[in-house]
DNA sequence: TTGAAAGCGGTACCAG
DNA sequence: CTGGTACCGCTTTCAA
């Protein structure tokens, strides 16, 4: 079905259709409705793939998150979704599964689809992904925690910030001894957000602290605790990068006896809804993902040509609820 | 950037050029060298719209779910994607948000792309947009609670006899007085599956049901269990038609003053991995996800035309856990 | 083994 | 207000 058949099904022009069907206000009434009409007789839909080759462009931007499963991750993509569409663009969603080759593929194959910005929000990333970004001559946006990148729009969470809020608060508490547990991807050896939360605890000299990595998931939060427990029984608190993994520490804290938050604090991050619908109540640090989300729209929308600021630092704040507490008597 | 600038490059025919990034078995080596080398240096993306143009086909499936947020919906995502992946697929998934409009603008959109085949995972659709699906030559599975549909493949949970395992293991353990929890959606003025538990639970005449309905995530599943108890504190179990709104409950139950599963039984259903995260831990029914999303790849991208099973019925499985008990005395 | 030419299904530009 | 024509960037068909 194509705009040769429902042209001579209407006894007009192909022209006259297209014009119809992208609202030129230059038709004749009749000939408009005339038209319609065999639009929907035909079932016809207009091919999107000619439609933005002829154009020489699309409606559609493209966002790569690091693991959408994750909900940080989903409520930063709904909220560029929810921007992209008022403004009547498409959003193209890809999973990198914190796999360096998966975010170099979904770049190339986003590029191909000759997308009108990307956007990559990923916690960090290898520098030589970093060269793919850049160089197609569509506006980029880089969101994660990583150090600032050239010649694109970043958004970064000040994690170190927000890490040291959280670690005041709990050596307040009165916490010395603690675990940092972290989610492994191919993108970096070791997350990056591990050696933030290592170089604020390293504030304070007297802190014992010991550190596991695990998936990126509840799971892999579970397991990290366990691993955790088994080999320092002492820790007296636990912070994890995100609240994803965090939750899944209850569980094996629970299951060996140990009560949250009298015996083991834990904290999280990001503050996803499940944090407060979460038993215990996650202690997080604020990100505010719907800001973030529009901000990724602007940068890659824009209309006027008006290019928005190059760099935004996202300042969060604690959330604390009933996850922690006084650090248990040794 | 374009094959023609590529072939000027590499000192070819454009066709060579295709021919190389095709891995056309034909081309000599020392040109194929020689093109690969220009694709790097400009840094080359093959037009992806401009190839399924002149394909005449497109390597990719769509998919659209009632909710992606809904763990439920996002692990079947996972699933099809992988699968397709497996087969040299790309997934484009778009988001219902339970709104015919958005099915029906999904379906729009996703055959301008010229899908392969498409999937529609929502738990129910009214009549309308399942003519949307069918008359474009194209694959199509349905996948959801509703009756079988004609002219495509259907996936169908059997989720009355699931419930009907439920109910009975409820009715076992005293219970008599019971609310229902569903999600409301402008697919349907209520909950299909909601109708399936009444019925399920109809069958006992002794039965006291309470109803309510709210959105499809843990804040409707906690407003919903607020009103039921205000109107209804005899209640002694809430079934929900999911567990991502049961997760809801327990937070409302507890600051009730209430006890799970002493006070209150809560159950879910499908069994996402966030049911053994809880606590307590939900009860729910077991629904294979990557199975089902394994059946959608087959029924899409069918290689060698052998068309598999044009109607599958999953038959799921209580998951006891421990958010039920016997029934409080009253 | 390589190339020229004809589309794929739209849109842009210029006439009528 | 409507239509002809030349592309957009790639693949397919047929020749060389």
């Amino acid at each position: 079905m194509n705009l040769k058949e429902v042209a001579r099904c209407a006894r007009v022009s192909k022209i006259t259709v297209s014009r119809v069907l992208n609202n030129a206000p230059v038709v004749k009434n009749t000939t408009r409705t005339r038209v319609l009409k065999a639009v929907q007789e035909l079932k016809y839909q207009p091919d999107f793939h000619a439609r933005s080759l002829a154009a020489g462009k699309s409606r559609s931007i493209g966002v790569i998150v690091s693991n959408i499963e994750n909900p940080f991750f989903l409520d930063i993509y709904k909220a560029v979704e929810t921007g992209a569409r008022a403004k009547g663009y498409e959003v193209i969603m890809a999973n990198a599964d914190y796999r360096s080759e998966r975010l170099v593929a979904s770049v190339r194959l986003m590029i191909g689809q000759r997308v009108a910005g990307l956007a990559a929000v990923v916690s960090e990333m290898d520098p030589e992904s970093i060269e793919d970004l850049n160089g197609y001559g569509i506006p980029v946006v880089y969101c994660g925690v990583g150090a600032q990148r050239d010649n694109i729009t970043n958004i970064r969470v000040n994690y170190r910030r927000g890490m040291d809020k959280l670690t005041d608060y709990l050596r307040g508490l009165g916490h010395r001894r603690m675990g940092v547990v972290g989610n492994h991807g191919m993108l970096r050896p070791v997350d990056e957000r591990v050696n933030v939360v290592l170089e604020s605890l390293a504030r304070y000299p007297d802190m014992e602290v010991q550190t596991a990595v695990d998936m990126d998931n509840p799971e892999g939060g579970r397991r990290a605790t366990r691993t955790l427990l088994s080999a320092h029984p002492e820790l007296t608190a636990i912070v994890f990068v995100n609240d994803f993994m965090a939750v899944g520490a209850m569980r094996e804290i629970r299951e060996r006896g140990l009560r949250v938050p009298e015996d083991i604090s834990v904290t999280g991050f990001d503050d996803v809804a499940l944090a407060q619908y979460w038993y215990p109540a996650l202690t997080s640090v604020h990100i505010p993902r719907d800001h973030i989300g529009q901000r990724i729209c602007d940068a890659l929308v824009s209309d006027e040509e008006k290019m928005p600021a190059r760099e935004m630092v996202i300042e969060p704040e604690l959330a604390l609820r009933d996850s922690t507490g006084p650090a248990a008597k040794s």
